[in-house]
DNA sequence: TTGCCAAATGAACGGGCGTTCAGTACCGTT
DNA sequence: AACGGTACTGAACGCCCGTTCATTTGGCAA
């Protein structure tokens, strides 16, 4: 055998994304070898590197796809403007449903980051940072208007991202609470722990 | 060589246990190998084997002792009671205080779960909500006290927990803010995020 | 000085790793 | 029916992995 009937590249590509994102959040970029990825795709190890250059490239992609969605769909879903305490709002139940949506990316892009070669290392972070800041600006637009009280602007937004990204290690699809009673919840504490 | 002048089991022990926990924090459970901390040590790999029965061993000792001496700490550092807001307030202080000075053994503890046997994971799973149960139980007091304003005391426990650990992933010694200032800040926002 | 235990060596085991590449089967076009 | 490109195989490369074990050394007591 060679080329399988019915096989087409774009499809096995996707095939590969997905194996090696579910892998590597179940057990780990490192545990995870090139060749259990292409087992679960059902080609041999080598078929892998006709759509990847490495390994590396792999995860990197992987992460770097996940925060570029999650910024753009950002700017998709945030409004025109409104006062601080409503878009604070805004994002806090963007981040959670986006982040319930895709535990395996969010996993990934949290824990794999000392894998990453140093360029890729700072693709990421770069991301990261431009996320956060979304956050900080929120925060620092509040404290300007005097609706939030908040000692240190970015000290709290990674507080508050800490807090509402923690979600994803306790989650489970069908658990004791549905989304929106979490959303609602985590609304609340984010709000108050600013002081709107 | 077989034996080096100088030696000691007892030393020699500790600086396996260290080594570890140094590149296990750095780089990551699977992605070290027993070689390489033989070499950090300054024996041979086959030396590390007096010393535990096997790697994975290694990983669970670290996280049980970890988790063992966290929550040893917070029953010796805890006062004797008093209004569950300056309970709330003690803890937050203790936590922030051990885990910015354990920055490694926390990050194991939390990255390294799903390297563990299903029989230590559940011995690390049960320690862990433990400690949880410490928050769930002071913020269960102050809903019942009337100080807390909390929908649900175990979401908010989590979402503290996951907001205070959080630091660990930024904090560097002599960074930009000392852990005093950073304790207060945080007390502040928890404080404020259960309606306290 | 001999004997013994503790502490460690270093070689070996079988196996898996990431990656490369010459060769091959399938498919759409001509 | 022949062809050319796309998609893939399967074997091989050199290397590193966790773990075991017979052997050797250092220190101490008799």
């Amino acid at each position: 055998m060679a080329r399988r009937s019915g096989s087409n590249g774009e499809q096995t590509a996707r095939d590969i994304r997905d194996a090696a994102l579910r892998l590597f959040a179940e057990r780990g970029y490192a545990a995870v070898s090139m060749r259990e990825i292409a087992r679960a795709v059902g080609v041999q190890a080598g078929a892998l590197y006709l759509y990847t250059p490495d390994k590396q490239s792999l995860l990197a992609d992987l992460m770097i796809e996940h925060l570029e969605a999650l910024l753009a769909a950002w700017q998709a879903a945030r409004g025109s403007g409104g006062d601080p305490r409503s878009r604070l709002e805004e994002f806090v139940r963007f981040h959670i449903r986006y982040h319930l949506a895709r535990v395996d990316e969010v996993f990934i892009a949290y824990m794999e980051l000392r894998n990453l070669s140093a360029e890729n290392f700072q693709k990421v972070e770069r991301l990261r940072r431009l996320y956060e800041a979304v956050v900080e600006e929120i925060l620092h637009d509040g404290v300007e208007a005097g609706q939030f009280r908040v000692e240190d602007p970015r000290i709290a937004s990674l507080a508050i991202i800490a807090m509402l990204t923690g979600i994803t290690t306790w989650y489970r699809a069908g658990g004791r609470l549905p989304p929106e009673r979490i959303e609602k919840i985590y609304c609340g504490m984010a709000l108050r722990a600013v002081g709107a």
